[in-house]
DNA sequence: TCTAAAAATCTAAACGTTTACATTTTGGAG
DNA sequence: CTCCAAAATGTAAACGTTTAGATTTTTAGA
């Protein structure tokens, strides 16, 4: 009785074949009343689990997918995550994650790591939109959902924010509000979220007739650090910008910290829309505005595009959703009066 | 070649035995230059993936931990897991991920299903402290590392934090400042934080000699919401406290939320430090003081004890850590002069 | 009581690795 | 050129399931 029981233990001491006690654990049903409670009653005597990785060799999948996330400290994947566990537990899957912390290799090897491990799909926003390694995924016939940014150079199953649209949201916003001075704090060029956003920004000032001013394009990487780098630059100018906009939530935060440091006054002296949604929009003031992304909602579609495919691998036709992110107008894209611009 | 390639499709195609293969995929040495090219080779043309599971199967060990959180949208466990993930990818281990939302129900279905999948260990903060259907575990002969709350019936090695010390300094800054009528926002008296905070709180209050007042204490559940009514409760007492103490991050949250809609002037009308350090914390005007909690060391040294347990199982007496936390002073906890009281 | 169909149960063959142990190859000393 | 130890490689037996297909038992109608 030293090592774990097996299925075999279980059946010696129920009096039955393996077989029988298979059928119970999956209860399959075809097992008498009295055998089942007989072999439920060993399973329990002996203390025995079946093991996944025998089940998996044999029947090939693992009721298991893989989530990849750039970095779970940023308070937007949690919040994925928890919309694709939502629907995977209510399918029995179970869910495995990883974070990449934005790194290529990184990535490479969890995809490694999961394929060994034989996930029957992946949920990715992946750090490299390249995808060019990705095509091993395609290779060994696993399903594949990219989140938040697309992949070149592999066609997937896709749930992305219509980035332009929301950014165009928010620097129409200030535009309405008399700024012509604005300033945009740009991600990764390289990224779809970081490009697209931009392109919104673009689009606005075109549609209203004001001329880009490249002094008030400063780039940052999406995290913290650069916000307030950045946010310090656009500080510095000669001619500052009456009112900003940030690309992503961590930028954000930075930018804020930079705003208080300068003594650059919210609100009063600068206006401000932050792409995502953040903790402390509402705890300063003025309160800040921002476009919400509707991340719950992204995981749950993700999980139910990767479902479906798992489950009809055969044709379907690759699909693309584009949900809208929403404008939450809260006081820190107005002015104090006085310092409204014209 | 319909199906994925396994090692005897390698070891065919590179005209050796499955033996030499396994060699090279694990690389033990004791092969040739160029037979491990050979092999090489063929993986390569194949895309060649060993199977976990047909591993684990013969060798028992999965080099993967189980973490096991509460609440994966509180910031707390992200920079927790940050910390394991850490130390884990230094020694080749994979961590898989999952959260109960408080859940004992599905708290007991995660246990199972890491048993199935056969972890070899688990880093848990456990959503029961009662902790009897966690025996299971040691049965199984899996080690674990009880993390943030300990287990009563289930001795295992244990990282926690001086929650006692932590409210104490807290509560014992608030007197230092001036304040008699303090209010404290409990947790759950059931859980060792919610009851351990509560008593540092007595402890201070007692040493400085200042009787507990009962309608002072009020109880949340350690969420948002809890943390507003709670605040809300506190503010309508005929005798408002003119301090407040919020037991942890999540009911800070709420009470801040409160104060900015009851306009209970913070910093002016009631002074306030929290457990548990927030990202608004600096946000404040004032800015807020806090009790930070080392949760990436925590994680640190969580993976590190389960480590050592995976590897020398046999004697090693239980080991509890306790870690001090930090009291982060900022603005909040003093007050405007003309309010203090006395 | 007998019989045939239906239900329950069993047998045995995979699944893809790892690993003791057996066998073959290699290369250098004599 | 032989021989031998050392190095390289091969053989075969697990590991713990699931599942066709074979076999036995049960059930119920005559």
């Amino acid at each position: 009785m030293e090592n774990k029981p097996n299925i075999q233990d279980v059946a010696k001491k129920a009096g039955v074949s393996i077989a029988t006690v298979s059928r119970v654990i999956n209860n399959q049903g075809g097992v008498r009343r009295v055998t089942e409670e007989k072999i439920q009653r060993a399973i329990e005597e002996l203390g025995y689990i079946r093991s996944a990785a025998a089940r998996t060799m044999k029947r090939k999948d693992t009721k298991t997918i893989g989530v990849i996330v750039p970095d779970i400290q940023n308070p937007f994947f949690p919040l994925l995550m928890a919309g694709i566990e939502q629907k995977a537990s209510e399918r029995d899957y179970f869910t495995i994650l990883s974070s990449t912390n934005e790194s290529p290799v990184i990535e490479e090897k969890i995809i490694r790591n999961f394929l060994e491990r034989g996930v029957d799909g992946i949920i990715i926003t992946t750090a490299n939109e390249d995808g060019e390694y990705l095509k091993v995924l395609e290779e060994q016939g696993v399903p594949v959902v990219a989140v938040d940014r697309s992949i070149k150079k592999f066609d997937v199953d896709t749930v992305l924010v219509d980035n332009v649209k929301g950014a165009y949201q928010a620097v129409q916003r200030l535009i309405l509000q008399g700024h012509r001075k604005i300033g945009i704090i740009r991600g990764p060029q390289h990224t779809t979220p970081g490009l697209e956003r931009y392109i919104g920004y673009q689009k606005a000032l075109e549609d209203y007739g004001i001329p880009l001013d490249e002094s008030y394009v400063v780039d940052g990487d999406f995290s913290e650090a650069s916000g307030y780098t950045a946010t310090s630059e656009l500080y510095h100018l000669r001619d500052k910008p009456t009112a900003v906009f940030s690309s992503n939530n961590m930028m954000t935060i930075g930018c804020m910290k930079a705003l208080d440091a300068l003594d650059w006054r919210l609100g009063e002296e600068v206006a401000f829309i932050g792409f995502d949604d953040v903790d402390i929009a509402t705890f300063l003031s003025p309160k800040l505005s921002v476009v919400a992304r509707p991340m719950y909602a992204i995981g749950e579609i993700a999980f139910t595009l990767l479902h479906d495919r798992i489950h009809f691998k055969e044709d379907l036709p690759k699909r693309k959703y584009l949900l809208s992110p929403e404008l939450i107008t809260r006081q820190s894209c107005a002015m104090t009066d006085s310092h409204i611009p014209r």
